[in-house]
DNA sequence: CAGTGGTCTAGACCACTCC
DNA sequence: GAGTGGTCTAGACCACTGG
């Protein structure tokens, strides 16, 4: 069988045997077609893939070298919450832990292009799995752009399905750090302040304007996966 | 023009607009490259770059839905330190800070299918950014499948620029953490103990043999970013 | 200018899965 | 069984880029 997969283990064979070393560039896509007895369409597919993350590197006119850096490109799931929480096998549970139209911090503002004066809507959340806490989240919203919303609106449901049931996000934009727990974050999630917590920050857009800012925290035994 | 960019723009403008709503099912790719005036091939290219981002989701026989979560797949690029300190415009420093023969930690163990008994090569080492401290790494190389290394192999070059120059790993997997920097990494990040740091492990393989384990700390300042 | 990858086409067959 | 996506093919033209 020719198919792509078998093009793609193919060449990863002769990578990974060092007959085709780092730097050394690899037969072009008519020469393996030919000796494979497969179309050329099949092998683009198949070296398309692996350029993707990063093992080879295609350039016309030039041809396709086997990488030489050990960079690697691996996708990475971000979850919602709920699903993430759910995929554990854990019973979900979601409550508010406040509501207040405030002038965003400073990397809310800037995130979301809004000056010092301008309004947001802040909301904080703590997210359990089986009871335990298992992320402490606060969530600015572009006042401006979005439709009204009232503390009611999100004692059941967190911001971001109250978001998703209104618009269609189309992009966003992720940044994860180490932060040390303050002394609000340590009380909701159930540990001493100080404790060093998982901070991923993310800003969700629709088309060219930034409609919220995320801040979401985890405890110290989170860990956050992927492999490629 | 009818490029496969050209059907997955006109696909995700659907989709923003909510004229196919999240859960929706949008019409098949027979439909659309008929509506279009392509073939099915580039409609099929198309959706498929849609549905690897977790934009849309899509089942045989049942058709391709819009997706309701906001859960997304993206892109993490995992350079070389080398490479990210390059990039950043800096100047590169690297230096060797410890190099022993002993038994693995409990997690490199783990990582490496190794047993207690076994023996692993244990390499500290900082990485600098403009003579600042950017990372600083213990790796784990797992001495009885890997050639036999010295302490002087090390002086001038990274653990991971001498494996990459004898074999070609296939794949990795990271693990991503907030931790607490012991003794030895602040005083080597020349931070405080205590101080929150980004941990990033990393184990790399050569089809079905774990080589190496890496875990590299990052001062709080530093943050991985990723867009979609 | 020529060589390489990037893409499109029209048609075909297969694989999966709901009914 | 039938409808949908997944893939392969053979051929074609285009886009980029090195010499």
């Amino acid at each position: 069988m020719n198919t792509w997969q078998s093009v793609r283990a193919y060449v990863l064979d002769r990578i990974r045997s060092r007959e085709w070393p780092p730097g050394e560039l690899i037969p072009t896509e008519q020469e393996l077609a030919a000796g494979l007895g497969c179309a050329r369409a099949t092998v683009n597919r198949a070296l398309r893939e692996l350029a993707d993350i990063g093992i080879i590197e295609r350039r016309r006119k030039v041809g396709t070298r086997v990488a030489t850096t050990l960079a690697r490109r691996t996708v990475l799931d971000m979850p919602a919450i709920r699903t993430e929480i759910e995929d554990m096998g854990a019973i979900y549970a979601y409550a508010l832990a406040g509501f207040s139209v405030e002038a965003p911090t400073e990397a809310a503002a800037h995130a979301l292009q809004l000056s010092a004066g301008d309004e947001t809507v802040a909301i904080k959340a703590i997210y359990c799995a089986d009871d335990l806490p298992h992320c402490f989240e606060t969530v600015w919203l572009n006042a401006r752009v979005l439709p009204p919303l009232k503390r009611e609106d999100l004692e059941r449901k967190s911001a971001h399905e109250w978001l998703a049931d209104r618009v269609t996000l189309t992009h966003g934009h992720f940044s994860i750090m180490a932060d040390r727990a303050g002394a609000e974050d340590a009380r909701h999630l159930k540990i001493e302040e100080g404790t060093p917590v998982l901070a991923i920050e993310r800003t969700n857009w629709a088309d060219t304007t930034p409609l919220s800012f995320a801040r979401q925290l985890y405890p110290p035994q989170h860990r956050l996966m992927s492999g490629d």
